[in-house]
DNA sequence: ACCTGAACACCGTTCAAGT
DNA sequence: ACCTGAACACCGTTCAAGT
């Protein structure tokens, strides 16, 4: 064991390997103490507690957020922003998990906000709407990562047909009746995340066409006129 | 102490409470134990371990979504159901984090689920697209529950703040320019909740006009032709 | 300056035993 | 049948001390 430098980086860095290999449950003072070969002690040197080593950890496994200035339409640039966001979140699924009991706002973190808002403002958005509608995006992807790489895509596709399966067919009948659907939208978590974000993208774009001359303040209320509109035919 | 006869639901309940009060953190087998006035290894005579206690806490913690048959149309019911699904995830802001270790497929869990596919089955979705259109909201709330109530709305103000104002201007134009936005979408998560709510809602409704005479199988690509067709003015 | 063992107040869980 | 204390292998952290 070359015995190289200790700093808090390396600290972190070696937490955060420990924490990818072997789950965050099994990341403890002692044990990161022993992985790195000093004394547990040794560890507060360097960081004030647990909560401290855990915030470097986080920041750690943030700062390499692929941040690309792509070419395309806003919508391409912004959907591979995410894309990227969601890979570095995946990348590291325990920090997920940390980041929902701490809120990061480490200039890491802020890049891919940056980008994010640049994208809209450049698109047309103001301001506010921009840090909405980023957020939005934000939100939806940390959903996502947070239930992604729990099991295998067969595991979760058996798991959900066992449990549909199990519904009584009177109470539940929608779902009763979806189960291969369900089973594969559990399963196919690529096919749900570009969805989901296809979505977004499309109620985006839609906002990018009002509000035209006349810039309205506040919040918009829900439209509930044109929802009847158009309703598809059968099935 | 009245001695209330012990159960794998009383146990489960007090766990609820315990949790609510003082933190999950605040959890462990002695401590509920000592909360319910029996020995630490009684509870293992109801439970296999704590894994199978917690699992047994997050299905009481979900085991009341408010599922309400509201009237209205398809997008005012499901932004309702969407909303009861939020109440109920923050009242036990521990569950949602725990639900992201064990993806819950109880009953209980699954009647939102049933709820939310019917109301999309009666828009005019077909079943695949009904399941992604409502694993899209279901992550974007589950998302937004995670990071909600993590701190007052005055302390995420002033946090956001002080965070944007120290990044250095060049490398963050946009956020170094959208302090006051950033911070208002970081303080009103309500607003923040509909308005997501409401850009899925729209890229859901857009989804329904097409498709209609030729059904056509497997994921929709992103459609790039549409992107530049409207742009909005100045600003 | 940098590192550390002993000690304290906690964990979850096994095991063998109590009524 | 239902409950349980002792014991084991763990935690994070304080404190007083080593070099």
């Amino acid at each position: 064991v070359a015995t190289e430098r200790l700093s808090q980086e390396r600290i972190a860095r070696v937490a955060l390997e420990l924490s990818d290999r072997e789950g965050f449950g099994r990341v403890s003072m002692r044990r990161l103490a022993a992985e790195l070969g000093v004394g547990t002690m040794t560890l507060y040197g360097y960081f004030r507690d647990k909560d401290e080593l855990i915030d470097a950890v986080v920041d750690l496994a943030t700062s390499d957020h692929g941040v690309l200035t792509g070419e395309g339409t806003w919508r391409e640039r912004l959907a591979e922003l995410m894309r990227g966001l969601k890979k570095t979140l995946e990348a590291h699924p325990s920090a997920v998990r940390l980041r929902l009991d701490r809120p990061l706002l480490s200039p890491g973190a802020l890049r891919v906000t940056e980008a994010g808002l640049a994208i809209l403002a450049e698109a047309g958005f103001r301001r506010a709407e921009a840090a909405r509608g980023y957020r939005s995006l934000f939100l939806y992807t940390f959903g996502w990562a947070g239930f992604a790489t729990t099991t295998s895509p067969e595991e979760a596709r058996r798991s959900t047909k066992v449990a549909l399966a199990a519904l009584p067919t009177e109470e539940y009948p929608v779902l009763s009746s979806t189960v291969e659907e369900a089973a594969d939208a559990m399963a196919d978590a690529e096919g749900q995340f570009e969805y989901g974000l296809d979505v977004l993208l499309d109620g985006l774009q839609g906002r990018l066409g009002r509000a035209g001359g006349s810039p309205r303040a506040g919040a918009q209320p829900l439209r509930r006129d044109r929802s009847r509109a158009r309703r598809a035919g059968g099935s």
